[in-house]
DNA sequence: TTGTTTTCCGAACACTGTCCGGGATTATAA
DNA sequence: TTATAATCCCGGACAGTGTTCGGAAAACAA
């Protein structure tokens, strides 16, 4: 029985806990390209070999801090209140989604530089709300439109709106970490602005 | 005399184009992963150290071929008719960023993957269509503008239209090539639909 | 106590980018 | 032509990287 935990397995936990630990200190210390198994394994006291007993590879680790990533990029994005009306709730988290990326951008850009980590597109569709970034848009835009705010026309439903939600935000976001760092611009109002007239288009026919 | 170019001028040009098109050759072949200095080397027959009389390091190269990236980008946009009208024109030119993303993978997240090779600023927002892709885009900006279509309203000026247009594009092409491959859904259709809203957005007061 | 499984490490392998010393080759000057 | 100098290119090394393998300790099971 106990078939949840074991001490064993409790333990393997830990380590496998403490290994992600130390690379996402260490990547926010020295960045992404600090991060090397030899550097994790010092942190933690281990020998380079020794985290192949918990990780397949550097490749695994990465993809398990993207995890992380994602679920700090969620809490970015779940305190908005949900009470607030749809237009206005797609708004605010898709400025907490920006503010993500300006305030981690080695974690966004390590989240989403790559070609994805195959997460198979049903993966994707089939998100709710629960724990998941996209999840929450897909339950924004859905509220937006059974409240009859968005308008659901032909060859543009949910999650094409969904989509075109998330592309809009990340362009802006992705731009700022990368391109347009210190560029003289106020950003803020130009994506306040940039978001309003997206929502626009959802709640009005083109 | 000859200010131009000396045999010995010529010759070194001729050599870092060789290493320049090798780099490019491999990077196409076996991704960005692939790309090493010893790769290049044997490509054209050099040894590895031999590089360094003509580039610094590989991050030189890199960027060398990055600016090659942008001329193919630029090429991408520069078929587009100028004679068209501003919004069209401004569309057509996106759908043409978008499309280099697509058929140029490995280049343009090799462009816009990495925090930029510091352009200034005042690089970027003095560039005009002479062979910069953002050049274009400030240029049809700016024609739509004096043409009375674009409104230029208070707080999004011609410099924040084109982030703006530039944002939403990037975003677009950038979901797709990294954590959207394979997403079933008509992505040219819901691409078309964001840009024609957020022509919209220029052409309508909010 | 035995036997077995889990943990962990030292050492190595095949890579990587980069630098240094020197040997050719070429250009320049006397 | 000859001497000098600049240029070009390479072998070999150095310090890193991710990863693998064999074998010790340690924990567990009988």
């Amino acid at each position: 029985m106990t078939a949840t935990s074991s001490p064993k397995e409790r333990r393997q936990a830990r380590t496998r806990e403490a290994i992600l630990e130390a690379a996402q200190k260490i990547i926010q210390e020295t960045g992404t390209d600090g991060l090397s198994m030899r550097a994790i394994a010092q942190r933690i006291d281990y020998s380079p070999a020794g985290l192949y007993e918990y990780f397949g590879g550097k490749e695994e680790i990465i993809s398990a801090v993207c995890e992380g990533g994602n679920q700090q990029l969620f809490a970015y994005m779940d305190v908005v209140d949900r009470a607030l009306p749809p237009a206005d709730y797609l708004r605010a988290i898709g400025h907490a989604y920006i503010r993500f990326a300006i305030e981690q951008p080695d974690y966004f850009l390590l989240m989403f530089s790559s070609p994805s980590q195959a997460e198979s597109a049903e993966d994707i569709a089939t998100q709710n709300g629960d724990g998941s970034a996209f999840g929450l848009l897909l339950d924004a835009i859905r509220r937006g439109v059974t409240e009859g705010v968005f308008l659901d026309r032909t060859g543009f439903d949910v999650l094409t709106m969904a989509y075109a939600a998330w592309a809009t935000v990340h362009g802006l976001a992705m731009l700022r970490v990368t391109h347009l760092q210190g560029y003289p611009m106020d950003f803020d109002a130009a994506d306040e602005e940039v978001l309003l007239n997206f929502g626009r288009g959802l709640t009005s026919l083109g």
